[in-house]
DNA sequence: CCTATACATTTGTATATACAACAGTTGTAT
DNA sequence: ATACAACTGTTGTATATACAAATGTATAGG
């Protein structure tokens, strides 16, 4: 597949534009079958995001500042989009008693066994996704993304 | 720079997760240093990848399909992008005659004036971002991208 | 012709995200 | 103690995007 089939234009376009440009059509490639594969639990990335934070923490509550640090995607807003993962009864938040500037964020045993099922389909989207590439193949990867700034 | 330390997670990544997470990360420097340099412009990646779109027809009126077609990163609604570069002049929209669903999709002269600006400033940018990789690293990216599907 | 269907765009509505102003809490220096 | 600045999160508002229903137009079949 080629990009500028894919774009529609009869000019070659240079490296670097081409690059980028190749970029981000393989990003929407990516975002649309992770995100396709969270459809049904009703999740957003973002939010199973949050979800994966709050398990590694392992009974340990989370702050907001927390999460925020540790999302792949940084966002301005994680007040509102906890606030939707409260609603599905996924995490809980409490007000800390030692600091109460700041919360307390936990996954619930619901929120627990959902990630559990997405887990599965996510990997499976990986595998979609990636089903051509070698292990050496991402690895090469892997040291070309350490190149961008 | 390491994608366990920016994500702050302690445990290693597999690698497949690691290659999706590093490419969304990368994916937000990379459209975070486009879009900043359209900043100044008052106009979103898409505005201006429809801008280019239309000077690439060379006077040819571009339909919103068309348009739809081209763009790097489609989106359900082109009618409303359109609105906003017509608020601000950069092209002109008529009913088409031949066939009046249609519609004509024009690039203004002062679109065109704008539009080589910011190609000097997107110029920068693709510099700016891309600076530690070689000609060979960038044909070597174009060619594992086309490995995803 | 008339009707049904497909087409191209627009509009309504819900959801998502960005950015800045705001409010409450804490720590520190006088 | 008091005042002030820094910290943490929340809220308001504007803008962006997704998805589906609605509008107006063209085309094909009877």
């Amino acid at each position: 597949m080629n990009v500028e089939d894919i774009i529609k234009t009869e000019k070659e376009i240079p490296l670097k534009s081409r690059t980028l440009i190749h970029f981000l059509l393989v990003n929407n490639t990516i975002t649309e079958a992770l995100s396709t594969a969270l459809k049904p639990y009703g999740v957003s990335l973002q939010q199973f995001n949050v979800l994966r934070i709050l398990r590694g923490q392992n009974e340990k509550p989370a702050s907001l500042a927390t999460l925020n640090e540790r999302m792949v995607t940084k966002m301005s807003n994680t007040t509102r989009l906890v606030d939707k993962l409260l609603l599905k009864g996924y995490v809980e938040r409490k007000v800390c008693p030692s600091n109460r500037r700041k919360v307390e964020i936990r996954i619930t045993k619901e929120g627990l066994l959902i990630l559990e099922k997405m887990d599965i389909s996510m990997s499976e989207a990986e595998d979609d996704v990636l089903q051509n590439l070698s292990d050496q193949e991402m690895e090469q990867l892997n040291i070309l993304f350490n190149k961008f700034e």
